[in-house]
DNA sequence: ATTAGTGGTGTTTTT
DNA sequence: CACCACTAAT
């Protein structure tokens, strides 16, 4: 049998999982369980064996790295095509689903994707047309309404109302989409909730998608929300097998909406007690793994599940507190130095944070020590301002409706055209119930700004017109040029990076062209019986559209080379699913990591805690848990005390590197410098790690301390109360044992 | 209309 | 600190 071959070298528990029969089945694979390795195995076996063509499968994954390690892995170990599968995000996939029928989706064929972004320039547009109070309804807090809502599936009419800020917010909630509608503009959110109403109303399609979706798989299920669950199980109809692969311990996403309570569902649902746990580690070596093990153990929540390894013991994590966020950073240059000495390549140790600002310091340390690195997340490709400038030129060129785009461009380069000029036509467009670009191709204006008016509307029109025989790249370089945004940077101070971001477009577009062609067109061809929703898309325009696409759901992961021999930075959530031989955890303080956001959530810190549980276990052989005393955030200095974290590993596997760890507090001159205090005055009774009482919010321990004498601050987290910022002066604070 | 400068404010994590 | 929204000066 030719399968033994994909078979073999699985433990007992893989391979029963790979070989289960079309049945649907939940996997709860631990951390280093070989999860990746099962779910593409599992399909490879599937075709291998005759049981499904590539036709018949769709795979669900939660980024787009995930999806393009599973296709590279599955073209590794069958010779064949993948184009036939669907493999992607939730996202990804809805969207090119969407494409393919836009018409019974109530979409014009040229719809754009907004990111967060624009989603919030969106939002703020409404509330302002609407002459909303911002200050009572704050645009951040209706885009997460919004969001929730949709992820939750309701529309605007499905949410329930108890008082009178959340009917005006349901309101507004209308309102955005009525305006998502007119400019032909969608969410993310909005692309899951689209796709899945597409789904439960169209009997045809649906009726297709089931009948050709034999094996679905889905990746991460334990970050799946409601609506991805529902999505899912109206993909799978009555008879379709969902292998479900997931590790509640890992749930990381529950502020977006995932919730555990999807497993027990599909457990009940779906899977019927066919659960298979994984539980034996791959990964990590003894000592890490018993950090991670002992750690999780402190949630409540969870399925239960143990993992264990055949490794043998290993190095201690060490540990290491430094005086200053500035020394871990050196501390850290320093150990990663020693690692490479040690003929580790750098792009096995990776740097994980908790929050994406932490980066800049360590940056600033490697970029001194000439250490090459890479930073994920921040500011990606396709955020960057002159892409998005460049990119509103091309949305404007497929779907001139698109008024997020009109605003983004109007002015830039400059054509004198003010906020004065703006609101007379966002006045007209209002009133008569049209788009910007309509109102500007139609709303004569006096004067210089009507000039400009003129010159951006006859651009626009020449870019639709021109592009048409174009390709997608010679259509980008096209755009980029005659926009006149190449000689508006090379006038602006930092133009040059800018320009370089610009010709990078062009490739990018090239790029993609090539190795994408255009699977709208084929997909909606495919539909059989169902000729009515076949539209018959310029295959031209429908790539450009792809494009624009493939920018706002991929923002341009990799901006490095990638493969480079570099350093790993990255957020502990943009680090699920890796494994470096060296990790280190920077930041490791109350307030951080927990984050004090999280703190006052019921379920906040047992989630922080599988943050810190999918960070330890990213590392296979070495792991350095650091933290820092005093910190710079926002401007101000922090006083931090170790997380709980620590304190929840055995202190057997932790070995303290360095310093007496006291260094800092009242020996060095220096360091008195750094901490804000005058070396000669008597130290304050109220130091960070001090416990104290307080009349009305009880016991409680200082975690932070700012300024001195009269105007001294303390940041208290109580028992009961939690964190409260105190004045020294006022509150009644008593020291307490 | 555009720019520079100011002051106030907020902030996790990501498709 | 960094981003904004608003104001004053060009």
């Amino acid at each position: 049998m030719i399968s033994s071959n994909i078979l073999a070298g699985l433990n007992p528990q893989q391979r029963e999982a790979v070989a289960l029969p079309q049945e649907s089945a939940l996997i709860l694979a631990g951390a280093g369980s070989g999860k990746t390795r099962v779910l593409t195995t599992r399909i490879a076996w599937l075709i291998q064996t005759g049981q499904s063509g590539p036709h018949s499968i769709l795979a669900v994954t939660f980024t787009n790295k995930a999806a393009r390690e599973m296709l590279t892995r599955i073209s590794a170990m069958l010779p064949i095509n993948t184009r036939g599968m669907w493999v992607g995000t939730f996202h990804g996939l809805c969207n090119r689903m969407l494409r393919a029928h836009f018409r019974d989706a109530g979409l014009p064929q040229a719809f754009q994707i907004l990111d967060t972004q624009d989603q919030l320039a969106l939002v703020k547009r409404v509330l302002r047309a609407l002459n909303v109070d911002e200050e009572k309804y704050p645009p951040r807090e209706l885009m997460y309404f919004i969001n929730n809502n949709k992820e939750a599936g309701r529309r605007p009419p499905a949410v329930e109302v108890q008082d009178e800020f959340y009917r005006r917010m349901a309101e507004l909630y209308a309102e955005y989409e009525r305006q998502c509608n007119h400019e032909g503009v969608v969410d993310f959110a909005e692309l899951l909730l689209r796709c899945y109403e597409l789904l439960s109303r169209n009997e045809i399609l649906r009726a297709h998608y089931q009948q050709r979706f034999a094996h679905i798989l889905v990746d991460e299920f334990q970050d799946t929300n409601r609506l991805q669950y529902l999505w899912l199980k109206l993909l799978a109809g009555a008879h379709n097998a969902i292998f479900a692969v997931g590790d509640d311990d890992q749930s990381i996403y529950t502020f977006r909406g995932a919730s555990a309570r999807n497993m027990f569902d599909f457990e009940r649902e779906f899977a019927k007690g066919r659960v298979i746990k994984l539980e034996q580690n791959y990964r990590s070596q003894g000592n890490i793994l018993d950090a991670a093990n002992a750690l999780i153990t402190h949630n409540k929540n969870r399925l239960g599940k143990n993992l264990w390894t055949a490794e043998g013991g290993s190095e201690a994590l060490r540990l290491y507190e430094a005086p200053t966020d500035l020394e871990e950073a050196s501390f850290i240059v320093e150990e990663v130095k020693a690692l490479r000495a040690t003929a580790i390549r750098l792009s096995q140790i990776a740097l994980l944070y908790r929050s994406n600002a932490q980066s800049r310091v360590l940056e600033h340390a490697l970029f001194n020590a000439a250490l090459p690195y890479r930073v994920y997340g921040g500011l990606r490709f396709f955020e960057r301002q002159e892409i998005k400038h460049a990119l509103a030129y091309l949305r404007l060129a497929s779907n001139p409706d698109d008024d997020g785009a009109f605003l983004r461009v109007i002015n830039i380069p400059a054509r004198g055209i003010g906020g004065r000029s703006v609101e007379v036509l966002q006045a007209a467009a209002q009133q008569r119930g049209i788009s910007l670009w309509q109102a500007a191709c139609s709303t004569p204006l006096s004067g210089k700004a009507g000039q400009g008016v003129a010159q951006f509307v006859r651009l626009i029109e020449q870019l639709r017109q021109q592009c048409a025989p174009l390709s997608l790249a010679e259509t980008v370089e096209l755009v980029v040029e005659r926009s006149g945004l190449m000689r508006y940077y090379e006038g602006e101070r930092d133009g040059l990076d800018r320009i370089e971001n610009l010709a990078e477009l062009v490739n990018a577009a090239a790029g993609f062209q090539s190795e994408e062609p255009s699977m709208a067109v084929a997909d909606a061809a495919a539909v059989d019986g169902a000729a009515q929703s076949v539209s018959d898309p310029d295959p031209r325009l429908a790539l450009l559209d792809e494009f624009l696409s493939h920018a706002a759901l991929e923002a341009g992961e990799h901006q490095a080379a990638a493969g480079s021999e570099a350093l790993q930075l990255m957020t502990v959530h943009s680090a699920k699913g890796l494994e470096f031989d060296a990790v280190f955890i920077s930041g490791l303080e109350e307030g951080l990591f927990p984050h004090e956001n999280s703190l006052n959530e019921a379920e906040g810190v047992e989630e922080e805690r599988r943050l810190m549980y999918v960070a330890i276990t990213r590392a296979r052989t070495w792991l350095y848990l650091t933290h820092a005393q005093t910190r710079m955030l926002h401007g101000h200095t922090r006083y931090n005390i170790a997380s709980r974290f620590l304190h929840e590993i055995p202190a057997p596997l932790l070995r303290r590197l360095g310093t007496s760890g006291r260094r800092g507090y009242g020996t060095a001159n220096a360091s008195a410098t750094v901490l804000g205090y005058n070396t000669s005055e008597p130290a304050s009774p109220w130091r960070v790690g001090q416990d104290v009482l307080h009349p009305k919010f009880g016991n409680g321990t200082i975690v932070g301390v700012q300024g001195r004498g009269s105007d001294a601050r303390v940041m208290v987290n109580f028992r009961q109360a939690g964190m409260k910022e105190l004045a020294v002066e006022y509150a009644k604070l008593t020291p307490a044992s």
